[in-house]
DNA sequence: CCCTGAACCTGACCGC
DNA sequence: TGCGGTCAGGTTCAGG
């Protein structure tokens, strides 16, 4: 699925429905990770003011609130013509006053697609999450001030959202193997240095993968049914049984909290 | 509080 | 061809 720069490859590609009317809704499958919440049923009548991103969630503004979208593990918005026929896993259809229609579509049933009334400005899935990765707040003084009561690797560390938003499990293998950190190595035990190193490649892999279009390993397309180009340049993420790109050795792998982890034992080596 | 593993769900793929 | 097992981009919750 979608980490975050799939999903600000979606939201970009679907600027041009902000000022658009929704002009009516079809929810064929309300079972999502928590049910689609029933006032999506009244999104009709509504214009989308503004598509914003928090994290891997899309916010969709509306005079009366907001919708927002979880992308889950398998999850896409497509823009179609009206005229193409619902695919199996199409679960939201908003049809829209551009004559296109927006599709929700989502095989395993992992997003979300929930209101959020504009009284409610505090929603409890936004308000633990920490900084996003391009903010100001996201420094190295940070990752080091809450890396020191942490023990667990410094892979699921990176990964968690209340350290930062956005960073799932390919660019947090790909982030340590830039950063030449061992995946398991504890997070108490990571340097300033390393905080800085970890910050700045975290962005950097960010950014380049938002250039490239996201990452498409089997199914992520673009709200134009497209796919991204950042899986040609992965140097660890799903390359198990080869060797690294820079020095050759076989890579490893481990699972890390129930993930999937690949890495160079040569350049990201354990510290003595 | 901290950490790990299971759970949610469907589909693709592999070995027999 | 079919069957069973394993794996998959995320997040939350129970239990140790």
């Amino acid at each position: 699925m979608p980490e975050l720069p799939e999903v600000e490859t979606t939201r970009l590609g679907l600027r041009p429905v902000v000022g658009q009317t929704i002009r009516s809704v079809d929810v064929r499958n309300a079972s999502l990770r928590q049910p689609v919440s029933p006032e999506i049923h009244d999104l009709a009548g509504q214009v989308i003011q503004d598509i914003r991103r928090r994290g891997k969630y899309l916010l969709f503004q509306t005079p009366r609130g907001w919708f927002l979208v979880h992308l889950g593990m398998s999850g896409s918005l497509r823009l179609s013509t009206p005229e193409e026929a619902p695919r199996k896993h199409d679960h939201v259809l908003l049809m829209l006053s551009g004559g296109m229609s927006l599709r929700f579509h989502d095989p395993r049933r992992f997003g979300l697609f929930l209101w959020i009334d504009s009284r409610n400005e505090t929603h409890p899935l936004l308000a633990a999450m920490g900084p996003e990765p391009f903010d100001l707040a996201f420094t190295a003084d940070h990752l080091f001030a809450l890396s020191r009561t942490r023990s667990i690797p410094v892979k699921s560390f990176i990964m968690d959202n209340h350290v930062v938003v956005g960073v799932g499990n390919i660019y947090a293998s790909e982030t340590l193997f830039m950063t030449g950190l061992n995946p398991l190595m504890p997070a108490n035990s990571l340097t300033l240095l390393d905080c800085n190193m970890l910050r700045s490649t975290i962005r950097h892999i960010l950014g380049q993968a938002i250039r490239r279009g996201g990452t498409t390993l089997r199914d992520f397309v673009n709200s134009s049914g497209n796919p991204g180009y950042f899986q040609q340049e992965l140097m660890v993420y799903g390359r198990e049984g080869n060797h690294c790109r820079i020095c050759n050795t076989p890579l490893q792998w481990v699972r890390i909290a129930g993930r999937s982890t690949v890495f160079c034992p040569s350049c990201q080596p354990v510290r003595p």
